[in-house]
DNA sequence: CAAATTATTTAGTCTTGCCTAAAAAAGTTT
DNA sequence: AAACTTTTTTAGGCAAGACTAAATAATTTG
């Protein structure tokens, strides 16, 4: 497995999350900053590897074997993530670059000494689930913040987009996964909420809310 | 840099420090495990980059920023090295493998922090020194056990080969870093050494002790 | 449903890093 | 010093992974 491939399966899995079946060319293209056609390259070597399965023109899915080999990647990132934050003191914000290099490395004994080391994590610092050495993942239970009515009380339980600048201006905010969130109002006009932060109150746009999944208390 | 490009420049650097002028193309070669038309092709994108003087036929030498690269790739291989035996408890005989990969991931970051979560160590588990974030490495007082008269008592402070078959045959001899040997006697037909090892003794070919590094006490 | 638009694949190139075979330079013999 | 051997470079090619441009299939629209 290169590499590449492996970055290929990963977009795979995660674009299989939302969308069950027939993960578009130009899906992985944009993932993947690169063109569809390159895509139709790639995705014709993982068919014939048994990773994918593919006809023209209606897409991709991952096989069984392809599932597993994604989420092999995907506990390797997330392992990774916690011990640069836990062992060498990375903000929640730069882990995920690094990880993105060291998801590669190959060595079994590695990836379940590292575990151990870190004390059996269940989840990444940005509130996403390890899968085990088997490939089981836990199923989380969360919704986007934007899609809680006003009034209710929610925690704070992950982030959709882990990009530096958005994790940088939760920071600025004072939330934290495992940080409580009370929905005070929603504004109709712009859907902008204002919510309960502790003892202070702050309102932020829909695009925000969209990127943080929390859980009903 | 690429993968490739790391891996030529480390090759090169561990060649000039036992012959300071001029690694010729073949060397480089059986260190790579190819051929040398690969290592010209190779040997003069580095020239073009400035990070070996190359001239036809007269083999290649590292310029300062080539040496300061290859000295980085070391750093980083030593200092994983230390992280899988200190912290996730291999043996001195698996970090090498491992550390071959780990040595590439970029990010200055991640290994002066990891240089700080190991408490700065001076030596990698083969008693090889580890440079520092400027570059600058230690010079080691060492002689290969081969080299020692009959008679003399001394400390085991490196290994020149650092293959699992040849640190699993120490092992079992339980020669380890820091141990006293006492060279009892010399065989002149093939070179053997008698040791004394603690309270027991053993008879070593001269391949072994061509492969130890010693200080005299 | 035919035309227009969009998505996807195919065709042809490029770069990187490798290879083999052949040519050329350097080194060694006699 | 010429002949032979060894080392090194050059020439030509291949596979992986990317790209652009062109062709074709699928989808949307009037
Ligand atoms: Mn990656
Ligand atoms: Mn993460
Ligand atoms: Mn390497
Ligand atoms: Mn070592």
């Amino acid at each position: 497995m290169t590499y590449s491939e492996e970055n290929y399966l990963k977009i795979i899995y995660h674009l299989s999350l939302n969308q069950a079946k027939g993960i578009t060319t130009n899906a992985i293209a944009s993932q993947m900053e690169s063109k569809p056609s390159s895509v139709t390259d790639m995705v014709q070597k993982l068919a014939d590897k048994g990773l994918v399965v593919y006809k023209k023109y209606q897409g991709v899915s991952l096989t069984d074997e392809g599932r597993f080999t994604a989420l092999m990647i995907v506990r390797k990132h997330r392992l990774w993530e916690v011990f640069l934050l836990e062992k060498l003191d990375f903000s929640w914000d730069e882990v995920h670059d690094v990880a993105e290099q060291l998801e590669h490395i190959k060595s079994d004994k590695l990836i379940n000494k590292l575990e151990e080391f870190l004390d059996f994590p269940t989840e990444d610092p940005h509130g996403d689930p390890i899968p085990d050495r088997n490939g089981k993942i836990a199923k989380v239970d969360k919704k986007l913040l934007s899609e809680i009515a006003a009034g209710k009380k929610v925690i704070c339980v992950g982030v959709k987009d882990s990009s530096s600048a958005f994790l940088q201006y939760l920071d600025k905010q004072q939330i934290a996964l495992g940080s409580t969130i009370e929905v005070m109002s929603k504004e109709d006009f712009d859907m902008s909420l204002t919510l309960k932060l502790g003892d202070k109150q702050v309102t932020v746009s829909n695009k925000i809310a969209a990127n943080l999944f929390v859980k009903t208390i």
